[in-house]
DNA sequence: GCGGATTTGTTCGTATGTATT
DNA sequence: TAATACATACGAACAAATCCG
């Protein structure tokens, strides 16, 4: 959890990147440099240009630096890439991206997770839309037990490849989420019953109905977040 | 291009993970261990264990070692694990779940292409199928443009999101086309139609025909592998 | 076009601090 | 508490490729 040196210039570098101050195509300083900019040895500047170069924020060419990558390469599945991204001025294209995104995978999820959840899934689920419910005052404890929910569904859809998608959804979910939060309340009740219908749904191995209800859920968040903005 | 050490000592470890030699929640070897197995220095093997953990092939507890990650964890959207995994005694299971997440994402991909298609997105797109068409008796030139062909419908689909992930799961088809893969220009025909009644609908800006001729793709590429195994 | 200065790529040894046992 | 192992970071060496005069 100590966040160290190393990821401290990550941050730097990757936000004045989004932001723009690297441009697309420009190259990033020499390694002598930024080892000078940022007091450090170049073992970490390589590092850094490791890290950024996972989440495709730069190419490097052997031996002749680092490059700003084009937008359309950056890995937006990727937390920090996002948050990032979202954090500059509203990028309205990337978050409409990211609901057509959810709207195709989180129907899917729940038809699957109808089909296929065994009884030990289900307890889980169940469990965890318990927990929802006795904690519906409290935000933390609620939303620990709503990310629980949503986990063992995504487990109860038993397939691998999805899950890996999903993990990057969330997050992508998550930001937006941490943005357009105002503790309502209000609609709590909606939400439970929502999660609720879902659980129905899965429990009776109803694929059809389980995909209805994640629509549904889709569409009150979606509606939520265009109340806000 | 270059294969480093660093390179060599992930692949093999990777392997060795996924084949069970350590199974999931086994710890890994100290790095003084590996060190010595490997004949190099601490910051190499940590670096590894960097990569791994990226992979999602491992855990690290602070101070405590690297251990080996349940199976559900390990990120089957990075290719290197994906073809590790391929390459041990066939995972229907996992080739189930891929077919299932391509089921699902490319006719969405061929819908918004067709609904959203620029002039330059279609030229491009055109331009990959006639190589297609050039090149239907050199194997390598016809793959090639094949590949440029579904980038270009990608691109058309102007969702970097989506851009995002269909990578991975291109990464995982090639992974299996090069297994299955027996050079049968029998239904080469067949493909070339298949492409073009897609290109034609993106044309078309029928997103409903686009879907359609996605679905058709998949399901002779499905029948395929079929025939095969 | 040539050759040296510069920059990057890879690896190593080591130092200092911190947590586990 | 001491011994061990991990976490982070530094400096340096050498090879290989690029850049520039």
């Amino acid at each position: 959890m100590t966040i160290t040196k190393t990821d401290r210039i990550i941050l730097t570098l990757g936000q004045q990147i989004v932001s723009g101050k690297y441009a697309p195509g420009a190259a990033l300083p020499a390694e002598a440099e930024l080892c000078a900019e940022f007091d450090t040895s170049r073992n970490i500047i390589r590092e850094v240009f490791r890290s950024l170069m996972a989440k495709r924020l730069i190419d490097m060419k052997r031996y002749r630096g680092a490059f700003v990558a084009p937008r359309n390469q950056w890995n937006y599945l990727d937390t920090d890439v996002l948050q990032w991204c979202l954090a500059e001025d509203d990028d309205p294209q990337l978050i409409a991206a990211m609901c057509e995104v959810r709207n195709l995978v989180e129907p899917a999820i729940a038809r699957w997770a109808a089909e296929r959840a065994t009884s030990s899934d289900l307890a889980l689920i169940e469990a965890a839309l318990n927990d929802m419910i006795i904690h519906n005052q409290q935000r933390d404890a609620f939303n620990e037990a709503d990310i629980r929910y949503h986990e063992a569904v995504l487990i109860s859809a038993h397939n691998p490849v999805l899950q890996q998608l999903n993990i990057a959804i969330s997050s992508l979910q998550r930001a937006i989420f941490e943005r357009t939060w105002m503790g309502d309340e209000a609609n709590m009740p909606t939400t439970l019953q929502e999660h609720k219908a879902l659980f129905d749904a899965i429990r009776h191995q109803d694929g059809d109905a389980a995909e209805q209800a994640a629509m549904a859920m889709i569409a009150s968040a979606t509606r939520r977040l265009k109340e806000i903005t």
